[in-house]
RNA sequence: GGUGUCGUAGCCAAGUGGUUAGGCAACGGUCUGCAAAACCGUGAACGCCGGUUCGAGUCCGGCCGACACCUCCA
């Protein structure tokens, strides 16, 4: 099927059609490694999760997805210095090499974000590649070499910038975000690091060394330049080396339009002689209660922090995609409730699914209701994830399983297989025997209940109910007896 | 100040000018000694004021409100 797809670029939804055959190239900004990643992070990187399954499954394209790893910034710096108090035990011992202390630092946030993504069904073996930003660095000074020798690079106090200005005269910046220089907010901070720049405008390619901090020596044609690279350098850079330009789709949070994006178009045309990429892809902010995640209104929130308040992080990852990705997110209390019922109906749903027939009703559903399809063509709509779900809900709540025949059942397995293929957020299998431990304690209170209630002595009977539960245990009637099962906490 | 997005029922959230989006909650019913779960059913909305139109949540203008970006934040 083919995947329509709004383009920042255009401000328009366009007809998807990979540049290169059937591969689908994606490169997504991937986290700056100083920290633990928190839910507005995680949305962004469930977005490009979604969209690469959608290319794999929806349109059944070949799909080499990059993602890179931040780990050479202002943050990693400052905080993996010898004395920070960023530095935790469990990074082992900090040296009186800057270098080592960032690669310590940065290894240790690294391995947590990949836990954390794997915990919201994002797949490791999805990636194409997953490349550290330390790892280029002969190749991020070639791309500076290329943009010297072309003209739009200075330097300035032993560091090398981009000379907006001069570039901007092509007519070939403000792609992305209309920016209007002589309008700039007041006040506004005009040089936030410490470099000096000719312009307000022009940004680093490549920062000048300082004492302590971690460093790369610089041959840039006879002048030595020891220091590191630029932001925006590291992503131009990877994509060339690992997707080649142009590749397809670029993706990253609105707030990266500019300058970030800005800046990469920049330095790839003006170095490789190449725009990056076709479609420019961003993910709207994601809010808390309404209001913007910060830390100062103590509504900062980390994937950690959402687990350790017994936060399923699969419903997480169905909440994200209750709301479409180019609209902002309203994180709730409230919505994640919500969205965990949601998602267990459709499980249950899935699991009865797999239940031996008996006197079906339905032996087949007229084309325009086709699951699959109804599913597929709305993703196929920009990614239109609500919608989809709409409609799956109206499938579900038309096509009770009980009244379908055993092929239409098993079609219907099939079709919620290659769903999930990009939901990820079910088990398409038969449910599990659950296995659980009733305390012999338990199991004793409930057999008294039992003849409580069968000498109904129904006032005793709830008491004991009440007990049972008080020590976190539901009994519920059958027909037979009863049967316990352990109070959750939602 | 510049650029842009958005205001839809108790909550979340779709809506491409023209017949019920959907989910959660609520309410009623079936079942049960009572419950729980499940199933069936029900109601309720388009920030405000104008305009265009046979017809506006949808298009246009104004107002009010919220938010984002404006130099290293997803």
């Amino acid at each position: 099927m083919k995947i329509n797809l709004y383009n920042s670029l255009s401000r328009k939804i366009e007809e998807f059609e990979p540049l290169k055959n059937d591969l689908v190239r994606i490169y997504s900004c991937g986290p700056t490694v100083y920290n633990y990643s928190h839910i507005g992070n995680m949305r962004a990187f469930l977005f490009a999760d979604l969209l690469q399954r959608t290319m794999r499954t929806t349109g059944k394209y070949n799909v080499r997805w990059v993602m890179n790893i931040t780990d050479i910034d202002d943050k990693t710096i400052r905080d993996s210095s010898k004395g920070s108090q960023s530095w935790l035990p469990q990074m082992g011992e900090q040296t009186d090499l800057p270098l080592d202390n960032l690669k310590k630092f940065t290894k240790f946030y690294e391995q947590a974000f990949l836990e954390d993504i794997a915990k919201l069904g994002i797949e490791q073996n999805h990636f194409y590649s997953m490349p550290h930003a330390t790892d280029f660095i002969p190749q991020m000074q070639e791309l500076i070499r290329k943009i010297y020798n072309n003209g739009y690079a200075y330097i300035s106090e032993n560091s090398v910038y981009f000379n907006v200005s001069r570039w901007a005269e092509n007519g070939e910046y403000g792609k992305l975000k209309k920016i209007d220089f002589d309008n700039f907010k007041k006040g506004a901070r005009i040089d936030s690091d410490q470099y000096e720049k000719e312009d307000a405008n022009d940004f680093a390619l490549w920062k000048a060394k300082k004492e302590g901090e971690p460093y790369w020596e610089f041959d840039l044609f006879g002048q030595m330049l020891p220091g590191r690279p630029g932001w925006h350098l590291e992503c131009s850079t990877m994509e060339y080396e690992l997707l080649g330009l142009p590749f397809d789709i670029h993706t990253g949070g609105v707030d990266l339009k500019f300058p970030h994006h800005e800046d990469e178009i920049a330095q790839s045309k003006a170095g490789y002689g190449f725009d990056p990429n076709r479609f420019w892809c961003h993910n709207e902010f994601l809010e808390v209660e309404g209001e913007k995640m910060s830390k100062s209104l103590g509504n900062f929130f980390t994937l950690r922090d959402l687990i350790a308040k017994n936060i399923d992080p699969i419903d997480i990852r169905y909440l994200m995609f209750s709301v479409h990705y180019r609209t902002k997110f309203n994180f709730t209390n409230d919505g994640i409730i919500a969205a965990r019922k949601a998602r267990l109906k459709v499980q249950e749903y899935i699991y009865e699914l797999f239940n031996a027939s008996e006197n079906p009703i339905i032996n087949e559903i007229p084309p325009e209701d086709d699951l699959l399809n109804r599913f597929f063509a709305e993703l196929s709509n920009d990614l239109h994830t609500p919608k989809a779900l709409a409609n799956l809900f109206d499938f579900i709540n038309n096509y009770p399983p009980q009244n379908l025949s055993a092929s239409l059942k098993s079609t219907l397995i099939d079709e919620f297989k290659q769903i999930n293929a990009i939901f990820n957020t079910w088990q398409v299998n038969k449910k599990p025997d659950e296995v659980i431990e009733i305390p012999d304690e338990i199991i004793k209170l409930a057999e008294e209940r039992l003849l409580a209630k069968k000498q109904k002595n129904f006032t005793k009977s709830d008491e004991l109910r009440q007990a049972i539960s008080n020590l976190g245990y539901l009994v519920i009637d059958t027909k037979t007896g009863f049967e316990i099962k352990v109070k959750k906490n939602d």
